[in-house]
DNA sequence: TTTTTACGCTGACAAAAATCATCTTTATTA
DNA sequence: TAATAAAGATGATTTTTGTCAGCGTAAAAA
């Protein structure tokens, strides 16, 4: 399925919005259309990316392995995220994987049009900044949660970021289901204390779970977990 | 002491390097140095900044209290950083506080000044970009060590950074000084839990300490900590 | 200088989380 | 559909880290 960038509507989520005219004719003849399977990576820690990634369906996690198997997830991409952005401004190799969590359809742009529109269209580039300094304060935040809140609290605060993130399902579930190890791997814990963390959450009739379904009962709990308010 | 940005040789260690004579001129006429002590503030949690402290001279923290007076450190600024930055940019309330480590020398450059260089220069955009993103990167990393690290391997990496950072003084012992508080503020971890490790790593012989201070002794067994290649 | 406060250090203990093992259930695919 | 693999769940145990208490030393303030 090849469209153009011209009247593609996921382009209004990142910073492909201040692109103009011209930038996204060109950007759209160079684009190429990728479908990736669930499980696949996008991209390889450690690979020189020469383009990004524009997410156009799916859900991806960017996430480092460490030498004992354990698989710290840095970030969950969706619809409308641009993955690999950084690597590619700093014309580094990347230093995380991207892998797809489902099927995804993702275009790729070349690293060379890219750096054409930085280089001619302020707007563009000050979208791009806008972006990354919010990306920044994010990671700020998790670095501080990691230190300060306990699995728990932050898988409560995981919860109510999924829900918020993917919305929820005509029988109240959140709206992507993930496996307790992604889950473990998103919060920088191991897979049997995210486990017993849900389990624990379940018995206190904070979320219902169903497989790998999660539903959140009651959100302002959880909150309040996240608070430290209660236990 | 007053002086001119035109003159000053910080700026080339930060993204105001970009700036052309009229914005430097600009910035200069309103820019407002500032002495600050040992322990004040730079600026605290949850305030509204308006405009950014290029340091000149000292070392501050970037943190964020917890609730059980917990300080996790995001970031240590040293000489040539700008603070606030992100802030600014998305014109949000800084989510952390800036504490002077030491005897602090700063510039006030007010927001709308930096507002106007980012709207007429692009290339102070496009250097401001390429900094946000090496942060953001730089971010990326220690949440993945915070996850995958244990506080020994995380204390003698940091090690490792601070001779990288602050060099060494005439007898070996790396040139900043901090507290065992501060020290486990920046990996994340209890003090006696930090004093713990330092005592390990000298008893094994990798480090020596004296009251503060702390020298490296063997920085081939401390990156080898680090990579989890020995205990 | 003296006094006070902050910091470094250590032991004892508690809590949190990791690891290992095992079993069941759910997906996948042959 | 049956076989196989992947994922969930839970118990037992170990390791790591956090917390509390107390003591000595060094730095800062009176």
């Amino acid at each position: 399925m090849e469209s153009r960038c011209e009247n593609c509507i996921i382009r209004q989520l990142n910073a492909l919005k201040a692109l103009n005219r011209n930038d996204l004719k060109r950007i759209s003849d160079t684009k190429v259309s990728k479908t990736i399977k669930k499980g696949d990576f996008i991209f390889e820690e450690g690979e020189k990316l020469n383009g990004v990634f524009c997410v156009r369906d799916g859900v991806s996690k960017l996430s480092k392995m460490s030498d004992n198997g354990k698989d710290q997830i840095v970030k969950i991409a969706t619809k409308g995220e641009v993955l690999g952005q950084r690597s590619v401004i700093t014309d580094e190799s990347t230093n995380l994987s991207a892998i797809a969590l489902n099927d995804m359809e993702v275009c790729f742009i070349p690293k060379a049009e890219l750096t054409e529109s930085v280089n001619t269209n302020p707007d563009f580039t000050k979208e791009l900044l806008l972006q990354m300094a919010s990306e920044l304060k994010i990671a700020d935040n998790i670095i501080v949660n990691m230190a300060q809140k306990n699995v728990r609290q932050r898988i409560a605060e995981l919860l109510l970021y999924l829900e918020n993130t993917f919305s929820i399902d005509n029988e109240g579930y959140i709206g992507m289901i993930f496996t307790r190890e992604d889950i473990a791997g998103i919060v920088g814990t191991a897979k049997e204390a995210c486990i017993r963390a849900l389990s624990k959450l379940k018995k206190d009739t904070f979320i219902i779970t169903e497989g790998k379904r999660i539903k959140l009962e009651n959100k302002q709990k959880l909150q309040a977990i996240v608070d430290g308010l209660i236990d």
